[in-house]
Order: structure tokens, then C-alpha cells, then sequence
DNA sequence: GACCATTTAGTTGTGCGCAACTGAATCGTG
DNA sequence: CACGATTCAGTTGCGCACAACTAAATGGTC
């Protein structure tokens, strides 16, 4: 199906290197957006979109942060979560305060609303496990291989930029 | 860094499930974002988007189609492609031509410009690869796992969707 | 203390992705 | 032939992601 086309001892040529090159890139685009399609359907429920489940993740972990915090850990910068956490405090589920020793930071507090929302969440993990139909140690397996692909794609966007930062 | 900060023998609580689901969910979502960044760069001398590039690559591979075909090989829909495609005919790439068989199709067709600049994407791959640090082998290997999970993750949505068609 | 570089959020603009919808062409069935 | 359902492309509206920028606060150095 998505075998070679290429006849058997050939070393693939340039044509095979571009199929190639679509099917695993696109691969993982493809399962990105599968995974938030599954989302979408189980957090209607909550009212929440994926990246928003991402900031409650974090702050029902950690508490209150700084927005600079949360876009470290979850890679976002503040062009992204400006927006989405103050669709956040609309819905009345986080209140964005200035921080007093310093007014360059804005720190993000949970509301009582928020905090409650974390109960009904708690079955949002085991339903997306069962939807993956992995065991926690493929996911594992799976998770360890995708973070090592990340590291790497990092740095190479880094040096691929030229005279990158 | 990452272990379970639960005490040996303790069931997993909820609290680490919601932990876990933020680390399995996000690295995709992190891999996929990073691949993404790294296209961004290497395809910055073609003056094309990573979802432009895949358009081109099914285009170069089998030629004109119809918006139809693009769409479900590379799962979108209309309302991604149609703006997407008439980017690439502003750029001089493609050219629209409703079918006359039928009037409802749009054939999108490749134009002398846009069938060029395939010499000049066939270093891309071998770039991305090495972006990953990734062998023929384990890109192989990765990229069944996600397709696998895509095909479960697409069955979930539908029937977690309740009624859902 | 004055000045400049840095840090932190936020804004603007562009493109992707998807749901929901529109409108035109086509098909099927009576 | 007529009429209703379906197919196909496009549009609208919303949210995410990111580059590039602005504005305010902070820190370091002379």
C-alpha cells in the first residue's frame, strides 16, 4: 500500500525521498490532530478547548503562576496565552492579577469555579487512554520517543536559523 | 524528573492521572509544534507554509487533482484548503479549473512555476531527517505507532461524538 | 541619579484547522 | 420530467500558533 515503488536493490531516489517525507511528518500532524479532534468531543462538556485543559493542567498542579511560567512549561509564548487565558477569566474560571513586587508580571490565580472544574476532570485521562486503545507502557514508550524528537527538533530549528539567537 | 511522585505501592491516584495525561497529550502536541518550526525554517527559501509543502508534495507525486482528492488524503476539509489554495495561486503555483464533467469539481493543476520548484524541494527531506536525528529505521517505526494511533483516535471521536453519523 | 539593556505582557497580522453554513451542480426516485 | 437528497467548493466565525512589534517595569553601570 504505502510500500516502495521502487524496484528492489535501487537505492531510493529523490522522487521515494519526498513520499517518504510526507508520510512522516504528516504522520504526526495527522495524529496532533486526531488527538485535539478527541479532545474537542471530551471536553465539550467543560467548555474547554485542548491548549485551555493544558493551562487548568498546570495550575491545578502548581497553583497560582505567573503567565511567564506557564508559557516555559507549556512552550507558548505570550502572543498565544495573552488571549487564552483571558478567555479564561471570561469564563470565569481564572482571575489574572498584577504581581506587587513586580509589575511586569501578571500572575494567574484559579477562582473557586476553576478549582472545582478540577473534579470533573478527573475522568478526561481514562477516557482519552481508552480512545488511544495504547497501555501505559506503549504511551510511555510512545511519549519517550516523541520528546526525544522534540529536543532534537529544537535544536536543529536553533542552527538551521543561520546565526540562530 | 518526569517519575511518578506517588509512593511506592499506591495505586496511582487521580491526581497522577491528570499528571500522566498532561505528559502523553502534550508531547505530541510539542512534537508536532516543533516539526513544525523546523519546516517553517527549512521552507522558508520556497516561500511555502508546511501545509502548502504537503499540497505540493501530493500534487508533484500524482499530479493535478481535484480539491476533493487533496482533501482526503491529507484530511482537511474545504474551509482549510480552499483559502490554502488560492494562496498557492496567488503565489503562481497552482491553477484552479472547474472540471467540465463536473461543475461542482475543482481541478487544481500545477503550474509551470509550481512544477519547478520540485527540484529545488528535493533537498528538504534529507534536511528534516537530519533535523531529527532519527534513522530510516525508527522514523519507520514512529511513524506506525502514530498512524495507529490516529486510526484509534479517529474511531474514538466518532463514537464518543454519542450519535455521531 | 541618569541612562540603557533586559524582562514581562500584551497587541497586531497572518495562516492553519474546524464547525456550521451557503449555493450550485448532480443524482436518484417516482 | 420533477423534486428532494446528496455532493462539492466556498464562506464565516472562532481559537490556536507564531513572528514582529509596543509599552511598562526592572536592573545594571557609569
Amino acid at each position: 500500500m504505502t510500500a516502495s515503488p521502487t524496484a528492489p536493490g535501487t537505492p531510493a531516489p529523490d522522487a521515494d525521498w519526498l513520499r517518504l517525507d510526507r508520510q512522516i511528518c504528516f504522520s504526526l500532524h495527522a495524529a496532533s490532530r486526531a488527538f485535539n479532534g478527541v479532545y474537542r468531543v471530551i471536553l465539550k462538556d467543560l467548555g474547554l478547548t485542548y491548549p485551555q485543559y493544558l493551562v487548568m493542567l498546570v495550575l491545578w498542579e502548581q497553583g497560582d503562576l505567573p503567565v511567564k511560567a506557564l508559557g516555559e512549561q507549556l512552550r507558548l509564548d505570550s502572543g498565544t496565552l495573552s488571549p487564552l487565558v483571558k478567555r479564561l477569566e471570561t469564563a470565569g474560571l481564572v482571575r489574572r492579577e498584577r504581581s506587587a513586587e513586580d509589575e511586569r508580571s501578571v500572575r494567574v490565580h484559579l477562582t473557586e469555579e476553576g478549582s472545582q472544574m478540577r473534579a470533573r476532570a478527573l475522568e478526561v485521562p481514562r477516557r482519552i487512554m481508552s480512545a488511544t486503545g495504547f497501555d501505559l507502557a506503549e504511551i510511555g514508550e510512545l511519549r519517550a520517543r516523541l520528546d526525544q524528537l522534540t529536543t532534537a527538533l529544537d535544536a536543529a530549528a536553533r542552527t538551521e536559523a543561520g546565526a540562530g539567537r
